[in-house]
RNA sequence: GGUGCGGUAGCUCAGUCGGUAGAGCAAAGGACUGAAAAUCCUUGUGUCGGCGGUUCGAUCCCGCCCCACACCA
């Protein structure tokens, strides 16, 4: 420990607040380098809907999680928090600094305090789970948690099918409840971290992204999308600014419609953003 | 000009056989451990278009007026 303590700076906010530029600022100021923590700009194909840098922006400084993984690949938090400590320690061969940009909380918390250590789950369990949901609904779901994980049952969100798949997974594929995994422990890095919350007048926010969509659409969102329709079910394309543009390609909805529903959607997701923000950064 | 249908929460509308009203959406607040741009929870007082009338009491009934839409001239 001493003075020569390697740091990782991590900028966030919700989006459209402007850490992209941000970022590169920074790192162009301390001549280092940038990893993303953002759960959808790494996709190679997601580009005009996921607001990623500019290629001169990415010229400018190197970028990681940055069009790094393809929609195919399985992606998630503890892919994100590997790669990110890999990577950030690989920046760190030739530099003090590291920066982080992104707006993806739960993956900035993953790099920074570690995950609880959950073995992998069975797949053919989680299949089959996902299946007998698909089938039987939401009562089944609850009455198969009740049955198997009394605890989570009573302690955890059981209005939340996502979370109480998650739980059913792992109780049947390691015996023990979810909730028994979650020791809180916080991983303590071997290196400093400093954070910064960028924010901006709720107000701003929203017209920062009203017209980020409408200039989403003149860049040629619609045309992307339509080449991503064959994937719509992949996890990579459950994205603000793809399935609105999935329903109006269904019928379901008129254009005007679906940018309507970007824009709100998205407002939707900086406001989680910034509730999620204000309690672990601020 | 005539007839019809409306004018209720920011928006779309429901409702009160007369006792001052409630849904969805929006909005706000919150949760969050391998789907996180995901998933989920909580929160609804507004001159019920205006002015009069009837009534113990009107947003609801009656009259007039204003506004919107449709049709007829």
């Amino acid at each position: 420990m001493g003075m020569n303590r390697k740091t990782c700076t991590i900028i966030s906010g919700p989006t459209a607040v402007g850490k992209t530029s941000y970022g590169i600022e920074l790192a162009l100021k301390y001549n280092t380098q940038i990893i993303s923590a953002d759960s959808r700009q790494c996709y190679k194909e997601l580009n005009i809907g996921v607001a990623k840098p500019s290629n001169e922006q990415l010229e400018q400084v190197p970028h990681y999680f940055i069009n790094s993984h393809s929609i195919h690949d399985e992606i998630d938090v503890k892919v994100f928090e590997e790669y990110a400590l890999k990577t950030v320690g690989k920046i760190f061969e030739n530099n003090d600094t590291a920066i982080m940009v992104g707006g993806t909380g739960l993956y900035i918390k993953a790099f920074t305090e570690g995950l609880d250590d959950i073995p992998g789950v069975d797949e053919n369990i989680r299949q089959e789970i996902n299946d007998q949901y698909k089938i039987h609904g939401f009562e089944w779901l609850h009455d198969e948690i009740k049955k198997h994980d009394p605890g989570f049952s009573s302690n955890g969100e059981m209005q939340n099918p996502q979370r109480m798949l998650r739980a059913l997974e792992v109780k049947l594929s390691t015996g023990k409840s979810i909730l028994d995994f979650h020791s809180g422990k916080k991983e303590k890095r071997d290196f400093e971290i400093e954070n910064i919350l960028l924010e901006l007048p709720r107000q701003e926010i929203y017209d920062n992204i009203n017209h980020r969509v409408d200039h989403m659409m003149e860049a040629g969102l619609i045309e992307e999308a339509k080449g991503l329709f064959p994937f719509r079910h992949l996890n990579a394309l459950q994205t603000v600014g793809y399935k609105e543009l999935f329903d109006y390609f269904d019928g379901k909805i008129s254009l005007e419609k679906a940018v309507e529903d970007i824009k709100k959607n998205t407002r939707h997701y900086a406001k989680r953003q910034m509730t999620w923000f204000r309690k672990y950064m601020a």
